[in-house]
DNA sequence: GCCTAACAAATGAAAATTCATATGTCAGGG
DNA sequence: CCCTGACATATGAATTTTCATTTGTTAGGC
């Protein structure tokens, strides 16, 4: 885009109609409606993700972790300590790497995660019910493309 | 649909597999991209935010922009406090309404937000240009949508 | 006019997050 | 074996965010 074709902003706000706002829009308003129902459960939303991150995969790295969350790795390690306060997961030394620690649910966290996922579900459920048109797996194929970028400093280059 | 698929535990992470967490990951991949644009201009992720959303539509009010950065109230309040210090905006009262403060770039914010706009819309078509068989304004459609779909029952302080 | 509820922004203490770095461990030369 | 660098996690100070509340303002009965 150069300047011969820039019309002087006569449209709204830049960002509602830039990407990547739309995106963590996006995000933002589907995850606040199930925000609403962790509240109700007093479960903080970052507790819920580990919890989340857990299910289906025991034993993840605190780096795993963090990824998985979408944290930093030092703030993963002290939403642990509270999580392990609190008793939901206990630290467990790996078995042939001394440096890693695996992360594993207690049983209250299992309990507390099993009806939370009930309801994420449910939700889900709810929320690709609203566009019809879409299938599902289509439309987690396409964020999962997103995701996954295959630009980490590879291809800056051919931008323009 | 796949709610009957999903109710046995299948393999892998639960949130391989959860919406919810596809289009966070999407989100933050995404924006992880542009935040090292950001890093390297010295300019914290908040701080373009507010910049961006005064792009095209000067005089927003700190809840309007709490809103449109995805924060609560009194943490706008106090970004504001430091992009006031810092020159890149300021207050002024509003003409009708003594309550509202209107926020407005200084001839500072209005400079740096200039670089990092045209680096937005670069990084922007970098990332459409990507996914080619998806048009911008079809995906852009898509997240409007998403974003601004009600939810039904739970209507809190957040419904952006 | 006065009272009350709703609203917009600001405030302050408490909590969570980040940044930079420390500690401990592994892996691969030399 | 002893470096060196890379890695995984932890730590601590400083910053940012949150929660609950306060202050000031507006609008709507009565």
């Amino acid at each position: 885009m150069d300047a011969t074709a820039a019309t002087v902003a006569p449209e709204g706000r830049f960002v509602d109609d830039y990407l990547l706002s739309l995106l963590a829009r996006a995000s933002h308003a589907i995850s606040a409606e199930f925000h609403a129902t962790l509240r109700r459960a007093g479960v903080q939303v970052p507790v819920w993700r580990v919890l989340a991150s857990l299910t289906g995969s025991e034993g993840e790295t605190v780096t795993g972790l963090a990824d998985a969350c979408l944290l930093q790795q030092p703030t993963m390690t002290k939403l642990l300590d509270r999580m392990v306060r609190d008793g939901l997961v206990r630290r467990l030394p790996d078995a042939r790497d001394r440096r890693v620690v695996r992360i594993q649910m207690t049983q209250r966290g299992e309990a507390l995660v099993r009806d939370l996922l009930v309801q994420a579900r449910q939700h889900e459920a709810t929320v690709l019910a609203r566009f019809p048109d879409i299938g599902a797996q289509q439309l987690k194929e396409l964020l999962r493309a997103i995701a996954t970028r295959p630009a980490r400093g590879a291809r800056r280059r051919e931008a323009a």
